[in-house]
DNA sequence: TTGCTCCTCACGTCACGTGAGGTGGC
DNA sequence: TTGCTCCTCACGTCACGTGAGGTGGC
C-alpha cells in the first residue's frame, strides 16, 4: 500500500476488502465502472483507490441507483470536486489582487506639519496651513549644491 | 405560457407533452422526482418547466439510469451549474481587479526635462541631469506670497 | 351524464447480483 | 497437482413502466 494508485490487490483479495463477490468485480470491469490494471498474464490488479471506487458503487447501487446511474453520478462528482477547487483557488488570487489593488490605490500626501498621512484619492489634507513654509525636495544623488 | 413556472398543464397534457403515460408522471411525484403543484381539489398542475424535468427524466432513464439515480444526477447537475456561474463570476472580479491592481501599481516620476514618467516601482528615472535646477512646489490654495 | 381526476393492485420486462461450469497459467 | 485466474450462461430478485379497476369532483 505505497500508493494508493499502484495496482496490488488481485481480484479476490480486492473483493474481500470491498465485500463483494468477484464476479460482481468482473461485471463492474466489463461495464467500465471500475477498470483495475491487467497483469501481462490477463489477471486484474487493484489499486487502494480502485477499492474505494468500488465501496462508492457498492454505496450509490445499496441506494437502489443502477450501473449507467452510477458512472454519470461518479463523473459528475469528479466535475464538482475540479469545480470546488476552481473556485477556491480563485478565491485566493482574488483575496491577493485585492491587497494589491488597495495597496497601490492608497494615495499620500504631506500634511500640515510635514508629515506623511494617507489620504483618499481626489482629497487634500485637512486644515488651513500654520505657517507658509515650503517643503523643498532634493533627490539623493544628485549634484551637491 | 406566460411563465415557465406557471403551473398550467393538466396530467394528461403534461403526459402527452412528455410522450409519456400520466400514471408514470404519478409515479414520479410520488418518488419525489418531478413535483407538480395541486389544486385546491388535489389535481396536479405542471409547469413547463416541470414538462423540462420529465423529458429529462425520460432521457435518463432511457440511457438505464434507474429512479434513484436521476434524482442524484439531477441534483447535481444544478450544482455544477451554480459552481460554473460562480467561477464565471469570481473571474469577472478577478479581471476588475487586476486591471485595478495594475492600474493602482504605476508609480511616476519627474524625469530631467521635468516631464511626469511611469517608471517601475523603485527605480528612479534613467540619466544624470543636465541642469541643477530644483523644482518648487506650491499647491493651489495656500496663501498667496 | 360525460370525461376527466384521484388512488391501489398486479403483471411483464429488464437490470443486476450470484452461482455453476469449464479453461488456462503461476 | 493445487488454488488461483479467466470467461460465458443462467437463474432469482427487484425496480419500473403499463394497465385494470374502482372513486370522486368539475
Amino acid at each position: 500500500m505505497v500508493d494508493r494508485d499502484t495496482p496490488v490487490y488481485v481480484i479476490s483479495v480486492a473483493a474481500e476488502l470491498a465485500g463483494m463477490h468477484a464476479q460482481t468485480l468482473r461485471q463492474y470491469d466489463r461495464l467500465g465502472l471500475v477498470t483495475p490494471s491487467r497483469t501481462r498474464g490477463g489477471g486484474r490488479r487493484y489499486s487502494s483507490r480502485d477499492v474505494d471506487r468500488l465501496r462508492e458503487v457498492q454505496r450509490l447501487s445499496g441506494e437502489g441507483v443502477s450501473l449507467a446511474g452510477i458512472q454519470r453520478i461518479m463523473e459528475l462528482e469528479v466535475q464538482v470536486e475540479a469545480l470546488r477547487d476552481r473556485v477556491a483557488q480563485l478565491l485566493a488570487d482574488n483575496e491577493r489582487l485585492r491587497e494589491r489593488a488597495a495597496q497601490g490605490g492608497r494615495v499620500f500626501a504631506a500634511d500640515l506639519a510635514g508629515e506623511v498621512v494617507a489620504v483618499r484619492a481626489g482629497q487634500r489634507p485637512q486644515g488651513r496651513p500654520s505657517s507658509t513654509a515650503l517643503t523643498l525636495w532634493r533627490p539623493r544623488g544628485w549634484p551637491a549644491d
